[in-house]
DNA sequence: TTTATAATTGAGAACTTTTCTCAATTAGGA
DNA sequence: TCCTAATTGAGAAAAGTTCTCAATTATAAA
């Protein structure tokens, strides 16, 4: 069983517990090995990590266990520009949306008020926020009247 | 040759034409698919719509194509919670977080300070905002200092 | 117009990424 | 300690993406 310093060992215990997940091995390793890193990490980064502590991890349990984990909380997925998935047309010149859930449908919303905000942060840490990326999940007006 | 009431059709072919690329039959037809869609698409329904145009195209162009026209700007990648890349640890509860070009390190973020903006943005549009994923790409403070 | 040529395409192979299957193992409660 | 359902590892299968290359074609120049 991996022994690791993590903050969250414990509620992580509890969670899968209440969940009637199980605590095993593997998935302390993919915790703590998530928590030792201050980057990101893919799934290979995090199997060929993971090994180190169990060897004999499998690539499958590496996807289930962050699934299990992302589900939750403890872990976040990283989206990145490339790689991904979907497309829509871009109808205006900053590229926010609002996806609608019940009907796929995309709104395009034009204004971005968070420049100021991203400015401010950006002094306040010294991260020099080059470009962000905002995505917004909901329902839209008639998917909320018919569902409702 | 495609013929679509795209109103960025003209601006396509400018666009296109003073980085040197063709405007071809596929990547007219891609932007009309993608303009005439409400909803995003997914590259299947992406391949799927342009062979009605043109019945002939292949899956390797709509991939080619698509990488095109993001690079332009005229089409939005769209990202959803599945399917997706990297992962990091959640030391935060609510999980933005910034994102180092340099050396990919991740840096969370507590606040959300959009909660407010949201709200009123939901209102005006009626649409229901269940949630919103946010992430900045940028140079920490290490980074910034040794590359200039 | 016609021609020349560099960009682009289609097709399928190759590669990468993710999910599935199933027998063997194991965490955790009784 | 024993039982049982959850979990795992391994590899097969499926899904998604990129590459290769000969054939085609958009565009600029003649």
């Amino acid at each position: 069983m991996a022994n690791f310093p993590c903050a969250k060992e414990q509620s992580a215990k509890e969670l899968l517990k209440s969940k009637g997940l199980k605590s095993t091995p593997q998935r302390l390793a993919v915790l703590h090995v998530l928590h030792e890193s201050p980057k990101y990490l893919s799934i290979n980064d995090i199997l060929e990590r993971t090994k180190k502590i169990l060897p004999n991890t499998g690539l499958a349990t590496i996807y289930r266990t962050l699934d299990v984990l992302v589900e939750l909380g403890l872990v976040n997925r990283v989206h990145f520009q490339d790689g991904c998935h979907s497309y829509a047309f871009s109808s205006d010149s900053h590229g926010h949306h609002m996806v609608c859930t019940g009907c796929n449908r995309i709104m395009d919303f034009e204004e971005c008020p968070f420049d100021e905000y991203l400015e401010n942060l950006s002094s306040r840490t010294g991260f020099k926020i080059q470009n962000h990326f905002l995505q917004l999940f909901g329902e839209c007006n008639e998917c909320a009247g018919s569902s409702g």
